[in-house]
DNA sequence: ACCCAGGGTCATA
DNA sequence: TATGACCATGGG
């Protein structure tokens, strides 16, 4: 991994699809409730959750814990797993009020604040990166499978790297900068969605013409190791 | 009728 | 430490 292919990338993705200003949400809690609720799903199915729970007039943590698991469950239902993310939507909400809200989360360093948000059952490192970067607008940046097939597609990683290789990769290399961080994944995850498909199957992406001779194309994305 | 989506936890060997 | 099972809906 090179800082200048990546910063070439970075570009190029950015000129096709930005500026996105993400995260998409009205607040920082609610970027906090997305996250969790986008885990393995698409984001069509989390804003409809999203937009019960405001029709509902519960997008607070307060709310969602006053709310019982089955109504809560019945709210985000369309996000999928919702017997799971009910519980896990609550754990977190309990564990947000019992660090004292916003104000004194915001003052923790950045490695504390992670530690923190991965102790919470629900939560692992994609969230909590989420949840640092887009909430938090803390430096770090975000590893999720649209990453791993696009820099192995690219042959910039072998992508079977574990999360803490390939976030620390990118960060070495671009720094503490936030709004970078923000944009990258952004652009990231939409050139995932709109163009840059699981199997083979795209013409249209704009990086393609990078690939060495389409064999990055043809590789199918590899799953993450599981530790060090 | 498949395949896929902005993961994470838990039990088991 | 490393697999595998499990969670579940909606859109293409």
């Amino acid at each position: 991994m090179n800082a200048q292919r990546l910063k070439q990338v970075f570009d190029r993705l950015s000129e096709h699809h930005g500026p996105l200003n993400w995260w998409p949400g009205e607040s920082g809690f609610e970027v906090m409730v997305g996250a969790i609720l986008t885990q393995n799903t698409a984001w069509s199915n989390v804003e409809q959750a999203i937009t019960h729970l405001k029709q509902a007039n519960a997008l607070a943590p307060e709310r969602i814990l006053a709310l019982s698991p089955e109504d809560l469950g019945a709210l985000i239902r369309p996000s999928g797993y919702f017997n799971v993310k009910a519980r896990r939507l609550q754990s977190f909400c309990q564990w947000y009020l019992d660090q004292g809200g916003q104000e004194i989360l915001s003052g923790w360093d950045t490695r504390v604040l992670r530690a923190r948000l991965l102790s919470v059952n629900g939560v692992g490192p994609e969230t909590a990166d989420d949840i640092l970067l887009y909430a938090f607008e803390r430096p770090v940046f975000v590893v999720d499978a649209y990453t791993r097939r696009l820099f192995s597609r690219l042959g910039m990683v072998q992508g079977d790297e574990p999360y803490e290789s390939l976030r620390a990769s990118v960060e070495a290399l671009i720094g503490e900068d936030v709004p970078m961080l923000n944009e990258l994944h952004a652009v990231i995850v939409i050139h995932g969605k709109e163009v840059c498909r699981p199997r083979p199957r795209c013409n249209a992406c704009v990086l393609l013409e990078e690939c060495p001779t389409g064999q990055g194309l043809n590789r199918f994305p590899p799953k993450p190791r599981r530790s060090s």
